[in-house]
DNA sequence: ATGGTTGCCAAGCAA
């Protein structure tokens, strides 16, 4: 069994004592975290080693940051694709029985916008990346931040929500995009309801549960098949001063 | 629903 987790935890370093009792309690081999906001040399890592995790990090000052905690084997690799911009976005790692990329996917803009254009290029690349991988015949997983809401049932009100950033048509085709390359979005394999994993800090959006399930987990079909659970982990959007996401794990018969 | 909150890092940007 490999338990697996995704998480935006919106700085590291602010939420290091949150994400160390998140591993430890929810006992997770394998967690992508993103948004750690810290650059590789100041990533805080002894209370992470302490607990036996291996930490595979490309971070950078301030913003973005993305790393993978894994108390498996496991070996960074060339992910076949560059941020448009150079940010730290992508990683890539070879766990054996199957390659898994942890993304952050830029929030974007409006369409007409530079941040809209930069998205939709990330995301044409990613197609790429993963057609490619998957044309080599190796089971893939592809999970973190997508920052959007794939149908309506993802966000808290598609009236409201309608032509607003994540939930654009544009970025939910370029979605729908993925899951024609041969992905599945596996939280659906277990999950039919509404429920989220993201809810805004301002006007008490969590307490009126007015989130987004934007945070994702692709998998090929190998693993898809080997999936047995799926779940947003909404107690840890509850403590105090907690990420604006929540945790997303899957468990596999591996 | 034209505000509101958080983090980084010490003003303004990004989310």
């Amino acid at each position: 069994m490999l338990s697996f987790a995704t998480w935006n935890v919106n700085s590291i370093r602010a939420r290091l004592h949150i994400a160390v009792s998140f591993l430890e309690d929810e006992d997770i081999d394998v967690a992508f975290f993103q948004e750690t906001k810290v650059a590789d040399e100041k990533f805080p890592e002894e209370p992470f080693l302490k607990l036996g995790y291996r930490i595979i990090k490309r971070g950078q000052p301030q913003y973005n940051g993305v790393a993978v905690l894994t108390r498996v084997d496991a070996e960074e690799i060339d992910p076949d694709f560059e941020d448009p911009l150079g940010q730290k976005r992508v990683l890539a790692v070879d766990f054996g029985s199957f390659i898994g990329i942890n993304v952050y996917v830029p929030r974007g803009g409006y369409p007409g916008e530079e941040a809209f254009n930069y998205k939709m290029e990330f995301l044409r690349r990613l197609e790429r990346a993963v057609r490619k991988e998957l044309e080599k015949g190796r089971s893939l997983l592809v999970a973190g931040d997508f920052n959007i809401a794939p149908e309506e049932i993802d966000v808290f009100d598609p009236e409201i929500m309608r032509g607003e950033v994540c939930f654009l048509d544009e970025e939910r085709e370029a979605f729908r995009g993925l899951i024609d390359a041969g992905l599945w979005d596996l939280f659906r394999k277990f999950n039919a309801g509404k429920e989220f994993t993201w809810w805004d800090y301002r006007m008490g959006a969590f307490r009126k549960n007015l989130g987004l399930r934007i945070d994702h987990i692709l998998v090929s079909d190998e693993l898809y098949g080997r999936a047995v659970g799926c779940s947003v982990d909404r107690k840890y959007r509850g403590v105090v001063r907690p990420s604006d996401h929540a945790p997303l794990k899957a468990f596999f018969e591996i």
